[in-house]
DNA sequence: TGTACATCAGTGAACGCGCGTTCACTGATGTAC
DNA sequence: TGTACATCAGTGAACGCGCGTTCACTGATGTAC
């Protein structure tokens, strides 16, 4: 008995007017592959069971297990990135862009507790497509973060090459922080102060480490021969 | 058919006289997890078929999966620590710390790439006693790495809060390295320079950023409302 | 040293069940004229 | 505006298969006396 009330105007994802069954199958299958050890390990009957289907309507949707994740996480990807750029134009201030910014994130992560959940084990699952779409993700998420904090002002003046892997360890981190926030949600302020200070360490770390080899050009008029002593091993 | 050749006098682990059956399940176990994108996927019948032995001879050894599991996580824990221990004691000089601990660990990740693997996805996995037991070897090569290299005098004269979480960010991007050298091995040099920029960055940072916060008894004369000022926020 | 017995590792048949996938079908929606 | 037809979302029966688990069994190893 096909149901045929209209869906909503606008779904929950930017695709314009996705059939309601294929919907209630992603949501599902997110619902069901948080609590399971996999994503991969949902069945096609337990997910239709889920989402109130016939188990072969996946098919009309989906040509597989993998293509249904791939769309779920790319889904995700593109609301996380636009929150982010949006969080980081509305921190009122520099010293509040890391808290304005992080805050918004464990927020988000508790309100889209399973899709985080899921893309944080997939991560580290068998390369392939679901692997690909998500690091291809925090790919994204770091060229983001390197372009809009610069347009701020809120990194330090120093090269990119050192500066990407100091995000991708930032983007690591936050990630981790968000998975633990799920089982956790009672420290939410500890966790933005922990945020800071990890950010603040890495960043006064880099400055610092860069001003010991090439103090030339810095508050130090010792010669060059003798600092760059300071940089063998 | 029972196979009546002794087993080996001293197996891989430290288990008196393992029985010959559960040390084939379980490398054969990890072996077929490593492929497949959870380790509670891997069927039991897989897995005897692996093993070259009946799919009842499971029962014969273990309660459940996660047992079998369970016991993959300690016996790979106490390798590792070993391991771990040993390279930081036979690093030649100070400054060779970081790339032979980091090196050594690089090639036991080679070495033991599977069971690496598995442990790496497990981690984010539902908790459980299986995660659990990765927590908690995580937590004691934490403090295995905390007590040998203050032994040593590897590390800044810090408070343990304020280390803790640092020496936890090297360990989740060592780990994190592992699983890429495991993928590509050919950049090894390369990782063991990452390796200690991170390290470098991340203690000078702290340093840093302690003496910025209580200048007092440093190198300036400052007084300390002052610079306490640079402490709001 | 020999014997009797318990324990242990491994075997093979049998069971009922949920699974993925296929097929032919229904009814609603969209489009060409 | 109406009609005919194609496309699309969803249905339900049927299939063969691999699965976990149980049971009663075998033969080797270890131990008490």
């Amino acid at each position: 008995m096909p149901v045929s009330d209209r869906p909503p105007a606008a779904a929950k994802t930017t695709t314009p007017r996705m059939a309601q069954g294929k919907r209630l199958l992603m949501d599902a299958a997110v619902r069901l592959a948080s609590r399971l050890s996999c994503a991969q390990s949902v069945s096609l009957r337990e997910l239709a069971r889920e989402a109130g289907l016939n188990h072969n309507t996946f098919y009309r949707h989906f040509s597989s297990q993998d293509a249904l994740l791939e769309e779920i996480v790319s889904d995700f990807g593109q609301q996380l990135r636009q929150g982010l750029t949006q969080a980081r134009l509305t921190a009122p201030s520099l010293m509040e862009v890391t808290p304005t910014v992080v805050g918004w994130t464990l927020d988000f992560a508790l309100a889209h507790q399973d899709v985080f959940t899921v893309a944080m084990r997939e991560r580290f699952g068998p390369p392939g497509p679901i692997r690909h779409a998500i690091e291809a993700m925090l790919q994204q998420l770091q060229d983001d973060m390197l372009a809009e904090l610069q347009a701020r002002g809120a990194l330090p003046a120093l090269p990119e090459a050192t500066l990407r892997p100091i995000l991708a360890i930032i983007i690591d981190q936050i990630f981790k922080m968000c998975h633990e926030h799920i089982e956790a949600p009672e420290h939410r302020a500890q966790r933005l102060l922990d945020a800071k200070a990890m950010f603040e360490t890495l960043m006064i770390g880099a400055v610092t480490r860069q001003a010991m080899s090439t103090p030339a050009a810095n508050q130090t008029d010792m010669p060059p021969e003798k600092t760059q002593a300071k940089r063998t091993q």
